[in-house]
DNA sequence: AAATCACTGCACAATCTGTACAGTAAGCCG
DNA sequence: CGGCTTACTGTACAGATTGTGCAGTGATTT
């Protein structure tokens, strides 16, 4: 089990208050301030903490539209080419090769819709596309989230509340 | 235009090196520390920074298996009711409404292909779901980014190098 | 010309971080 | 069972950082 019950508290805490140091999350969590580096150190050693770096919102950046395009590639190649030309594009958010009739899934952005004919037109011009068909987001219903898996792997059940109990002796 | 080049440049440092404080941020830009502090304060107030909280990798979490799951919903009821659902199912990680033959697009995760029928099998018996059609991720060519983005947004294109002279007079 | 805005440079108190060390409780192993 | 290792606590201290305020300056706006 990758992850304590301690660990999910602190992973939810710094999600919610990021400004939190370490020593006032010590101080929250009634352990010890060497106690909370040391999880900190872990988790990030580990990776199950991959960074604290800042989370752009696209949107804010004038890219409202969000899209996904999927992309059927010609067969002789293979992806990481396509892959290797997908990434100069800024636009292109995210790609992951798939499984099933599309060979590529690939979230994108734009400014607008008409903005977002261009993006999906350099799409289908990159040299090993085949074919593109698109979905745009009408609204993001649930935002990309992780607490709820934390939650989960961190033992505890999504509610809160559930099994607050201290643990058996 | 929501931000400008020092901005990008900003974004640019945290993201690489989250631990630099603003002090040190300032020093590596070659401005003032109050500066840096006033950006920063506008870009969180403008939503550009949503927020700088930890970064959890599901895959390090166990869940190593990503999935796109298409839903197609009953008609009657919307979408709302089925989200709220979804929203309690903490393998699903993300969820829009889209266009398109589908109706909500699901990004999900499962600690196996095995336990990937489970969490499928758990979305299809969602009130309101009709069908499933789901692709697993088998790379993830592109891991979710937005630097570049950041880049476009600021006045300079991706590549560094190119339009790094000083601004005409 | 007056006002506004963004940035610089400086200062100070309060706080936090990095780091180290000793003591203790709990689990593991031969 | 004794010995060892690991994890956590509590404490300490120097050095660095943050929050905050203020005055001065150049550029832009009204």
């Amino acid at each position: 089990m990758p992850i304590d019950e301690l660990d999910g508290r602190l992973i939810e805490m710094f999600t919610a208050e990021p400004r939190v140091g370490v020593l006032e999350a010590s101080r929250r969590l009634g352990v010890a301030r060497g106690t909370v580096q040391a999880r900190l150190d872990r988790l990030s050693r580990d990776g199950v903490i991959a960074g604290f770096g800042p989370e752009i919102d696209p949107a804010a950046l004038g890219y409202g539209v969000t899209a996904f395009v999927t992309l059927q590639l010609r067969q002789a190649g293979g992806h990481d080419p396509v892959a290797r030309r997908l990434a100069q594009v800024p636009e292109v958010i995210e790609a992951h090769t798939i499984t099933g009739p599309g060979d590529m899934l690939c979230r994108i952005v734009a400014r607008s819709n008409t903005d977002l004919q261009r993006v999906i037109d350099v799409l289908v011009d990159v040299a090993g596309v085949e074919r593109a068909s698109s979905v745009i987001s009408l609204a993001t219903q649930i935002p990309y989230r992780t607490l709820p898996l934390v939650r989960e792997a961190a033992g505890r059940r999504s509610g809160p509340g559930q099994n607050d109990g201290p643990p058996p002796r």
